[in-house]
DNA sequence: TATTGTTATACTCTATAACTATA
DNA sequence: TATAGTTATAGAGTATAACAATA
């Protein structure tokens, strides 16, 4: 019988995770210190508030996060320019570098799985992707709206 | 810009790792222990090594999620009938019911998925994401199988 | 008074290594 | 000698709450 849908998908998203610890094993980093220089990478130098917001973490974590990134010397603690309680976290030179090389492997992998998609199959798929988180989206959002109005009060 | 494939599917990922912790989220459940609830639901009363393997982690580890999900009763472990060195781990009724609970739901949420992409993409889409997961397990072996040669001698 | 980041504390998942009981 | 599971130990990710410095 043929896997469902979702189960195909479960199955891609572990190997995903899979393939990102073995890609660091034997390293400082780790998949969360990863997710944190990416988040960086992608916004610039940042406080840790605005880190723990865009990583979905509490503050406390980015702490110990960027401890960690710091002892590795893959970010620096700088002085917030106008807010003094504030700090920007942002990359080493070295850590832009792979940074910069993890971007290329990124696209890399999406041409080859890309190219594993038979040519007529493509924009079906993209199209059907995008349904399918949009969808996934929306189902999340709901429930947890649901869930946070059974908390509050009016169910 | 059109998001890549490969973020989309990164995208799905998490919000299926997100819409679980959230079902679970207050319960005595997380993500490891309901892994292991699935796994013996699908393979039947089961030794710790056993599940060590199916689950992927350490024996150590399963023998600490089996204490939890004994502790909330989810779990028995009850003798094995012919090796007096291990045991074997069952669910409890309620789990059982917990999980043809939870497998109703995977079906209705495969539905649901299925229902969000438009009919004439569906065939494609269920390709598509055999090829690219097949394609993804074969990237993973590899890399592992390279890492491995490294480390073991004939590079 | 509110916000930023840290210290204090605690829980979960994970691993390896040493050990006990059994095979 | 090998295997099943546990105790011992350790590290990483995560959270909340209390606190300091600053806004």
């Amino acid at each position: 019988m043929e896997p469902l849908l979702v189960d195909r998908l479960l199955l891609i998203g572990e190997l995903f995770q899979k393939d990102m610890e073995r890609a660091f094993a034997g390293t400082d980093l780790t998949t969360a210190r990863v997710h944190l220089l990416w988040t960086v990478h992608h916004n610039g130098p940042s406080t840790q508030q605005t880190l723990a917001r865009l990583c979905g973490v509490s503050p406390r974590n980015i702490t110990g996060l960027v401890d960690a990134l710091v002892g590795s010397e893959h970010v620096r603690r700088t002085p917030h320019p106008s807010d003094r309680r504030a700090v920007l976290v942002e990359l080493t030179e070295s850590a832009r570098d792979l940074m910069a090389r993890m971007q290329r492997e990124h696209a890399e992998l999406n041409e080859s799985l890309l190219r594993a998609v038979a040519p007529g199959d493509r924009a079906a798929v993209a199209r059907g992707l995008a349904a399918i988180s949009s969808h996934l989206e929306t189902l999340v959002t709901d429930a947890a709206a649901a869930e946070g109005s059974r908390d509050g009060g009016a169910g």
